[in-house]
DNA sequence: CATTCACTTGACAGCGCTTTCAAAATCGTC
DNA sequence: GACGATTTTGAAAGCGCTGTCAAGTGAATG
């Protein structure tokens, strides 16, 4: 319909050079006060509004902060990537978020949409592309990852320290006198699945628990492979009170299998999760998690890509998650109701 | 550290001009084939990726599509998000999101920020901003809206029956001989909100039930509000054998304020949602409730948006949720448990 | 009143790409 | 081998904005 109007269109209305529009618009230079009233008026007017891509041209900033996520869907990116809205809310920057699958190639090429697209600096939320490609990003701007270590950049990352978590978790059931402890974890080609499961296997020895492998299944991190992961357990007839999931999700999936089981929770088996995802909130009965601060974590990401694109150098450190005991755990039946039939 | 290799750079390595490397990235002309090899051998060699706000600039068209959404963290945009990428998964667009937090004004800051980035589309998902605001926009480039009306843009919304919705609700209800009904809805600000209220009393006069005003509360569509509304209900001693709730997240709320009243689902209480977000699969037991295709509609206004931008003129239609029966519905029970006491 | 200085302003050259236009190269044909 | 028809190619002019530089303004100084 009407064309756009340019910079140039409000400099000539208002009677001015478009550099004097730019400074005003920019704050870069005085401008006496007749004419800058005088411009408003006019961009307002013209309902002006300056061309983002122009001005990324000239002055070479996108002012964009490129984020490479997982999976759009899921509560726990969702969340993340709220929490990065709003750390960069108030700053002139903005997200562009792709998403990779956790595929290698699908994320490449999210990295080079990214680049085309010149971001001026890249957050990183897990993802399994190789540590090289996200080194040569990272030797272009500025670059933060949140859940997964970059080797080569350690002061870049934040770490979720998931064996402490789990933890925390295997203590509080050990503590309820559970001994015979199911688990369920993720797929490893993930980094925090395999944290988790050793953090697992670790803290059995720590408390004098037997490891009992045949008690370990693994998922892929959807309900569905919980629910699954989960009937197998009870399947095989093997006993146990207390069964550990590697997230929240799965966790999920499980408990309904516990429910089409007819078993109760926490009362024939204590229930555990890890994320603390919003839902974990609402199941019934709420779910004791090891709590990520996933929104927070997404905040200090976008704070800290904004320090380093002003040029400072913050250090980031790694964050130790917190059990959140809720209803799912529970004191350990005196016998073991779970593989018992 | 390297500055970044233009496509200048490349048109000298190659010993060709500026036009032809173009020519050769858009495939806008033929290039003889030694040239073609020649220049894509540069291109390879120095990683060299064209700018995208240049090109945009060049050519008026920022290939990115805006989508203004509302809440990031939730499930429910989180799903239609997905959709939309994959929709537009395979076009040369691609995604710009922000969100308005159901609040006018956000939104209306949401919007400029697009317009100022000059993306090429916009889909907008819900929101409060007025209908004046989007006709606006719908003047300047192609706009689908999902699940809200604009007033002048019927063509252009994508809208969900919620009437239809409700009413296969309380059909189901009524055949399962219920006959006290609770209802919790959202906040009426919201036009869905309002059109399910609506459809829950009709559905209700339909089938010669009678509506019972104190049976109806008033939440926000959050989880929390959900629990409180079901608390207030059970409190005020009123019986009733089913629960309405205007959202699956209220349903999740209800659902664990009926837990800790001891109530069984659906024993005791019948209850239902509405949206059909991917946990309600997940709750125990797994949540009756109106099935939108969120991933599906966000594909839809994906693919309604490419139209539009190529051209055409396509023709969006209503959108009819259908019920998903679960196992949080079940018989009414012979006296109502709920408020009896 | 001339001179200096501190500010404000405008002209202009890009930023990296596309695209038009015209020139150059290629082809087929007589 | 010369001609026109056709295709390939390059020069150059933007796209809308920023930032440098030098010219212009007025106030303050001697």
């Amino acid at each position: 319909m009407s064309a756009t109007v340019t910079l140039m269109h409000v400099a000539q209305e208002a009677g001015v050079s478009p550099s004097t529009v730019s400074r005003i618009l920019n704050g870069t230079a005085n401008v006496t006060p007749d004419k800058r009233e005088r411009v408003e008026a006019v961009i307002h007017r013209l309902n002006f509004t300056p061309n983002v891509q122009a001005q990324a041209l000239a002055n070479g900033r996108s002012f964009s902060v490129g984020v490479l996520t997982q999976k759009l869907s899921s509560a726990f990116y969702g969340e993340t990537l709220a929490g990065i809205e709003q750390g960069l809310d108030g700053s002139p920057y903005h997200p562009l978020v792709v998403s990779g699958h956790w595929r290698a190639k699908q994320e490449q090429q999210a990295l080079d949409l990214l680049i085309r697209r010149r971001v001026d600096a890249l957050i990183v939320l897990g993802g399994v592309i190789g540590d090289a490609a996200l080194q040569r990003v990272a030797a272009q701007m500025p670059l933060v990852a949140v859940g997964r270590e970059v080797s080569g950049l350690p002061e870049r990352c934040v770490l979720i320290d998931n064996h402490a978590g789990i933890r925390q978790v295997v203590l509080h059931l050990a503590g309820l006198g559970h001994r015979d402890i199911a688990y369920i974890g993720g797929d490893e080609c993930q980094q925090d699945a395999v944290e988790r499961r050793q953090g697992f296997e670790d803290s059995l020895r720590e408390m004098g628990l037997p490891f009992q492998p045949r008690l370990v299944m693994i998922g892929d991190y959807t309900e569905v492979s919980g629910e699954w992961a989960a009937a197998e357990l009870l399947a095989s007839g093997l006993p146990f009170t207390a069964l550990v999931c590697a997230n929240d999700q799965m966790a999920f999936g499980a408990r309904l299998s516990l429910y089409r089981r007819g078993l109760r929770v926490p009362e024939d088996i204590s229930l555990t999760g890890f994320d603390d995802l919003f839902n974990s909130r609402y199941t019934t009965p709420p779910l004791t998690t090891v709590h990520q601060a996933v929104n927070e974590l997404g905040q200090l990401a976008a704070e800290t890509v904004l320090r380093l694109l002003a040029g400072e150098q913050p250090h980031l450190s790694s964050y130790v998650p917190q059990l959140v005991i809720r209803e799912s755990t529970g004191p350990a039946p005196l016998s073991p109701t779970a593989g018992g039939h």
